[in-house]
DNA sequence: GGTGAAAGCGAGGACCA
DNA sequence: TGGTCCTCGCTTTCACC
């Protein structure tokens, strides 16, 4: 799949993760290149699957979430149909921005937005601890995102 | 500072959110405007916070990263001098690509890229566990990301 | 808040080296 | 691969409602 990335593309790849607005000639020309094949560049980029897409990023004080948290659960079982119905459940809820599978002490690793800590606990009690076969929940606040970035490494 | 988004504003943020590569135009026509005064929204989004960028979205996996590892770090002492050490030598870690001082049993959470298991078992001996004044770190590993677009909720 | 117009520039593709 | 050229449509900024 990763098709060798030369150093063009690494280029590319971090100029776009750093700035994903940039027009197409801005880009050519922070890799040296002419805009026709570094157009073909980034669009095989994005067919091969390196690129998955461009988000705008919004700040979440901005919009009201005070408060980040990080909820490990603890499912009843680890049957296939447990995780499902808990997976199902959980893309319908716009609060946790991000949810992973994990190894160790507990099963899922979720993060979630709340305005402020009230309505973090409201939001425990009223939606995380009804969601399917949980079993129990243990939640850590962020005092502060020290690297907010989230940009995966390109290496060279 | 959140100088009350209206309809159209939010809106916008859900479209740009979702593709931060939509011309002017087309926002516009989503939200059914005329470019100037779309443009001008969007700006101003940009210099209000509300926005803070946009990013290409790349693949882990595309990139040659197969290991996603979720590290707790509980530090030996909780001076300001201690949080700031780590902190800024975090900071020039590429692998790790976010980083939340959390409440909790654990000081600091952070989320980890690696090759393989292996590559990461050699990550944490020489990197993570040489960092400054690291006590204990507990790593626990994404089998499977539930929900890997990370969209800031943006009501009605 | 909104519209419409105008100038210049970039997107996207055909084609060559 | 990379470069040139070309056309259409878009961006960006007006002045104005």
């Amino acid at each position: 799949m990763p098709q060798s990335l030369d150093r063009t593309d690494k280029a590319l790849l971090i100029a776009l993760q750093d700035n994903a607005r940039l027009t197409n000639a801005e880009l050519a020309d922070s890799v040296a290149l002419t805009t026709s094949p570094c157009w073909r560049r980034v669009k095989l980029l994005e067919e091969s699957g390196v690129i998955t897409g461009y988000q705008a990023i919004l700040s979440p004080k901005a919009l009201g979430y005070g408060v980040t948290a990080f909820v490990s659960v603890m499912m009843e079982s680890h049957s296939r149909e447990t995780a499902r119905a808990f997976e199902q459940r959980l893309l319908e809820i716009p609060e946790i921005i991000a949810c992973h599978n994990v190894s160790g002490r507990y099963d899922f690793l979720l993060e979630v937005l709340a305005k402020d800590l009230e309505s973090f606990g409201e939001f425990a009690r009223e939606v995380l601890q009804t969601l399917p076969a949980v079993k129990e929940i243990y939640s850590s606040f962020s005092f502060k995102s020290v690297k907010p970035l989230r940009q995966i490494p390109v290496q060279e």
